[in-house]
DNA sequence: CGCAAACATGAATACTGGTTCATGTTTCGA
DNA sequence: TCGAAACATGAACCAGTATTCATGTTTGCG
């Protein structure tokens, strides 16, 4: 009988407190790839049911028990298609990046002016984490538990951030400044508008905040 | 002008009379305070190795036997004046808000103008991060492991930092808008550029960063 | 069919780490 | 000075849980 993946391929060697440099531009998983379609839903479903347990117990609290029978499977089938509870995080964390990337670059595409830009992407953004509030928390978490994915989640968003910034500031459509510090303090106000939704469940409606902010973001608060 | 620098002084003896920081099951803060000058400052050295060891290691890595061989006492020692884990880290969180808003208020003392109080401000707190940076993990953290001790920290924050935009409004010094809104969108500019020191270990001198940031809070980045 | 390979199971393993406790040592008021 | 209370110790306890494995079951394909 052959074994999959027993000594020769990857080591799974995690005994004790190794440090454990996980790469952190490992863009494809090559851990337990399901070759079937039925194993492509088992996979999908511990996934989403991950995405539910951590997102309200937090990491420590979920337990695989909790997550696979979430998932309605065995607890030895989580790790068929994963090699560690802290690779599923992970995953999620990507994931959580790549939606919110794709949701904003929806929201403001084709609209020319910056500011109006702004204003459409903070609104997508608040409604998306309104949405998902669990992926919001997986995302924070990260900072403690995958602090590489965490850097790359929010470094990549700053990235294009200021990249928008420069373009804009050199086609004359917002006035000169640091890009790079703007970035980081804009999205400082959408996180944090973001988190008094999901995290202090205000209910105030997601235009006020967005229109209070806007204001804010291009007329500052000077009399 | 009366800054909203009220509880913030008294350094000790605030934890057992905390408005809503207790559990709601476990709710009783029965801690063993010391009642000789030697138990005294065994405390204080089991709380300032907490400080350092769950700042560095986080939350769930940070054991007892890390905590009280960092501090130099017996691991059974940690039970004479915390009744669990949790509850010092609770201490910590408690202390971090005590002290940032203390450090603010001071560094705004006795500036009446309100735009120059906001720059002075967000200086003295990214050089307080920037000084504690274990302190600033911690409090990040408490969004799981002590999500009340988190609300009551930016509840507190964002009250204060409230009522000082209503004054100034009031008093023509700052435009009008939702100071509710304002405020947690400028607590998320600070934290936001504070993650970038601490986090992403930034080299960008503060004078810069404050420079910046104030030029878009003031002016916006409206052309 | 038939038979590998893929998939699934869940009990067993191995180990961590928070908390307790029986036993000493130090402090301090009377 | 003395005894009780406060303080300190660290080994042991024990619950929880990530991970493994021997053993079935299902699927795809010739």
């Amino acid at each position: 009988m052959r074994k999959p993946a027993d000594e020769a391929d990857m080591p799974i060697r995690a005994a004790g407190k190794t440090p454990k440099s996980g790469h952190p531009k490992t863009g494809h998983p090559k851990t337990g790839q399901p070759k079937t379609a039925r194993g492509e839903a088992t996979r999908r479903g511990i996934l989403a049911a991950a995405e539910r347990v951590i997102g309200e117990k937090g990491y420590n609290d979920a337990s695989i028990g909790h997550i696979t029978s979430e998932a309605g499977v065995a607890q030895g089938t989580f790790y068929i298609y994963f090699t560690t509870k802290e690779q599923v995080f992970s995953e999620l964390v990507l994931e959580m990046g790549r939606l919110v990337r794709h949701t904003i670059a929806e929201a403001t595409q084709g609209i020319g002016n910056r500011l109006e830009a702004e204003k459409a992407g903070l609104r997508a953004f608040l409604e998306f984490v309104r949405a998902h509030p669990d992926l919001y928390r997986i995302v924070q978490e990260a900072l403690f538990v995958d602090p590489d994915a965490y850097e790359a989640y929010y470094v990549t968003f700053a990235a294009g951030y200021r990249t928008g910034l420069e373009d804009a500031e050199a086609a004359g459509q917002i006035s000169a400044g640091d890009p790079e510090t703007r970035a980081w303090a804009l999205m400082g106000i959408a996180r944090s508008l973001g988190e008094q939704l999901v995290v202090f469940k205000s209910d105030k409606p997601i235009e006020a905040l967005v229109d209070s902010a806007y204001d804010l973001i291009a007329n500052g608060i000077k009399p």
